[in-house]
RNA sequence: CGCGGGGUGGAGCAGUCUGGUAGCUCGUCGGGCUCAUAACCCGAAGGUCGCAGGUUCAAAUCCUGCCUCCGCAACCA
């Protein structure tokens, strides 16, 4: 961990169970991704961007078994249309991982190879509450009149199994939660895990007879059984980036990069305990952060997602809304970490508001006054006036990666709006349109500032917006980069036309 | 005494860590402008920041207690 190389960024999504389609609840957390995968780039780093799904359980064999379709078709089905919805979100991961892949299911193998001859792994007796016809273990504590919650009976139930030593590396999180606290953002949610950590925890059970489930990873060990799936999936974050594999690109990106982990609030205890349990009895560095999100919940307060069956179509929202637009949304309206009621009034609303009224509308004033007045070539300002933003929009740059880097989205893409109002003020008190008929220099100036200012805006909001921001930077002539940040990269000899509408308002 | 989060003008939310005239978007009312996507700019009304105490020159912000809504309390994912 010392070796930690600042100008590498790895960044992963929980890679989604398979037993639906994509929901917009694991929309947000790719989008979010995404979106931060792209801000490290433009800032310079090299990045590796992760997702994929996660195919075995008993569940996922269940559906298919249901469609009467041999699980692995069942799996490249949904494999195609999870890819295909990421691709209509404009995601760019870098890989996309199956758990059912060769390469995942041998370095998982190895894995618990490793752990079994360590001892970490050992049988012994589970022993519990089975609810026969839900195939779902219970804790004592969650049963209701010996049944279980939804009234189904269960029965008790002794069984060979697999444990990890999960209890052995107690202290040790302990200790490195306490060393570090900043690892599980926000903060709030790491001292979930501490408090969770106070009372003793309990050794993992790693294994499923194939008896209940056959599709899995089998343990290497004991061929009649199967990894439990948390194990097999959360190991995708090292097995994507070649562990066991490839010791040079691992360390790369495990080691140097060190992983940013993005998940919802309701997966954090899977990954704060049982994951960095793992890596710690694998001698493996744990990851850089943790960053739980909040879930995105309906007018009734519930969380939108498969189990509770009100579903938000990502593929629908983005026809209605449009992608860079939705994005743009997620972004910015919810406080990352925060839970977030969304609906399509309020989307539309925020939406209209800063991208069709301000951004874009900024965009078809200014390109309209060049056009007409300057035949779509402005002069280059000359002396102070040409830079009286100069100094903001260069901090504003400053402020934006700050703000990423502290996981602070939306207060970045509050601090571009703020500066997109004082342009709209700026025009208003300068008022171009009336001084071009008697000093054309002078509104020259003005719009050159107005245009440099909505650029570097521009190149800020690309990563929130690829393709729209990249429709802009074309009218404007320039590309994105970290030079393009500075001041004074407007190309001056380039027509500007005016533009249609960027954002055309969207209508309820 | 299990752990954690929220309760801020009509609606949705920032701000709370690092106390100092209560901010944003929408909505309402009045005015201005006309380059622009009926857009933009200026101004106004509207809040005792869940309740009660405490610390302080000063509290939405810190401390204590309470009310209330919600999530977690692991081995389905």
């Amino acid at each position: 961990m010392k070796h930690r190389n600042l100008n590498l960024f790895y960044i992963t999504t929980p890679i989604y169970y398979v037993n639906d389609l994509p929901h917009v609840g694991t929309a947000y957390t790719t989008i979010l991704a995404d979106i931060f995968n792209r801000y490290h780039r433009l800032f310079g780093k090299k990045t590796f961007f992760l997702t994929g799904i996660d195919e075995h359980g008993q569940k996922c064999e269940q559906v298919a078994q249901l469609k009467k379709m041999d699980p692995q078709l069942y799996c490249d089905q949904m494999s195609a249309q999870f890819q295909k919805t990421w691709k209509s979100l404009h995601i760019d991961y870098d890989l996309f991982l199956r758990t059912s892949s060769l390469q995942h299911h041998e370095v998982v193998q190895k894995v618990l190879k490793i752990l079994y001859d360590k001892g970490d792994i050992y049988p012994s007796t589970y022993k519990g509450w089975y609810c026969v016809s839900e195939e779902i273990f219970y804790m004592e504590k969650d049963l209701v009149d010996k049944k279980s919650p939804t009234g189904k009976e269960v029965i008790y139930l002794e069984e060979k199994s697999y444990f990890f030593k999960m209890s052995k590396y107690q202290q040790s999180l302990q200790k490195h939660l306490e060393d570090n606290p900043e690892f599980i953002k926000p903060s709030y949610r790491q001292n979930e895990i501490k408090g969770f950590l106070k009372k003793p925890i309990q050794d993992l059970c790693i294994s499923r007879p194939k008896k209940r489930v056959s599709w899995g990873v089998e343990l290497p060990f004991d061929k009649d059984y199967v990894a439990y799936v948390w194990v097999d999936a959360l190991l995708n974050y090292v097995t994507g980036v070649a562990y066991l594999r490839d010791e040079k690109e691992f360390t790369k990106w495990w080691k140097e990069a060190g992983a940013v982990h993005f998940l919802g609030k309701d997966i954090l205890m899977t990954h704060g305990v049982y994951w960095t349990c793992l890596l710690m009895a694998l001698d493996l560095p744990l990851p850089k952060n943790l960053f739980a999100h909040g879930w995105l919940l309906n007018e009734s307060q519930e969380k939108m997602s498969k189990s509770t069956g009100e579903k938000l179509d990502p593929l629908e929202l983005i026809k209605f809304l449009g992608v860079s637009e939705l994005r743009y949304f997620l972004a910015r309206e919810i406080p990352l970490g925060n839970d977030a009621h969304i609906s399509k009034p309020l989307m539309v609303q925020r939406i209209n508001q800063d991208l069709s009224d301000q951004l874009g509308n900024i965009l078809s004033r200014l390109s309209r006054l060049v056009e007409t007045n300057y035949d779509g070539k402005i002069y280059k300002p000359s002396g102070q006036e040409g830079e009286i933003f100069k100094d903001q929009a260069e901090n504003l740059s400053k402020q934006v990666k700050e703000d990423i880097e502290n996981f602070k989205l939306n207060q970045a893409l509050d601090k571009i709006n703020e500066i997109l109002s004082k342009v709209n003020r700026y025009l208003e008190q300068e008022t171009p349109w009336k001084t071009v008929k008697t000093n054309k220099k002078e509104a020259s100036c003005v719009l050159y500032n107005s245009l440099e200012v909505l650029r570097i805006c521009g190149v800020l909001l690309h990563p929130v917006m690829p393709e729209k921001m990249t429709k802009l930077l074309g009218v404007l002539g320039e590309e994105v980069s970290l030079d393009s940040l500075k001041w004074g990269r407007l190309p001056l000899g380039k027509d500007l036309k005016h533009s249609e509408p960027l954002f055309p308002k969207i209508h309820l």
